[in-house]
DNA sequence: TTATAAATGTCGTATAATAAGATATAATCT
DNA sequence: AGATTATATCTTATTATACGACATTTATAA
């Protein structure tokens, strides 16, 4: 069992290796990893980002303001309590985030489109499908 | 076509957010890169170092003196040309990319083996060995 | 067998990122 | 009104990042 988990993580990391984007800009881990939670939660303020990242609400704070400043991020206010902040990426932002965390569009064009048959990407999109929708329920329970 | 592509992606980038770990090492987005290289080429020196991650050598030459203090890299020279170095990974140096590519192994076990009958894991590992098998044959032609 | 090239290492220096504590401000709650 | 909550700013300290200039060692060419 372990085997089997150990092989898929194999296959998880070749094909990202394969198939990420090989160009990126200059950016540092907690930049990603601030702007992946941001994309994938919503209603993200200071206080989510700090317990996401592990650091004291003022460090937080500051990452946020460098990212503004980089044009990654903007900010709002919570209407309901105006005191909250809510954050959102920018249109470069998701560029750059999309460049660091996906798959390159131009690479995935070709496998699934020219090196695979339709049956063949059907069954990729039914496993990425099914494995998502299981990995959402992962942990609670 | 481009819909299937950005979906994709989507299934790709919350499968990771979901099954990651949750718990990093303090670590830079340079060294990972650095280490994922060390671990997926073979043969790999300080010149293949500086042009994966787009920097000067003596630079690479840096990060790989900090790796190898930091107990993650270890060195030795290419018995065909003593000028040569050939970085390996320390077990612990796998660990720590290990947190930080792959998928946690305990919510893996929790997906694949709780979640899933064993007709919905094996289909998972056919697209997944397919998709790596066909994603190696990218970018060449 | 020198001369030169190739691969890597080291030193000095500069800038940016990272992080926390202390303190401040503004909105909300009691 | 006073306390609490969410965020911001300022100061300070450490580490990461990067490069140019120069040094070293091994390999190859003339």
């Amino acid at each position: 069992m372990l085997r089997e988990i150990e092989q898929l993580n194999q296959l998880w990391t070749d094909i990202y290796y394969h198939l990420r984007y090989t160009h990126h800009e200059k950016i540092t881990h907690q930049s990603i990893r601030i702007m992946q939670v941001i994309e994938k939660e919503n209603e993200v303020g200071i206080k989510v980002i700090a317990k996401a990242i592990q650091v004291s609400h003022n460090t937080a704070s500051e990452h946020i303001k460098r990212l503004i400043e980089k044009g990654y991020v903007f900010k709002s206010r919570s209407t309901k309590d105006e005191r909250k902040v809510i954050l959102r990426l920018t249109d470069l932002g998701s560029d750059v985030l999309h460049r660091h965390s996906s798959l390159d569009e131009k690479k995935l064009k070709q496998l699934l489109f020219e090196k695979m048959s339709d049956e063949e990407r059907q069954l990729i999109f039914a496993a990425f499908a099914l494995m998502r929708g299981r990995a959402k329920t992962v942990g609670r329970n």
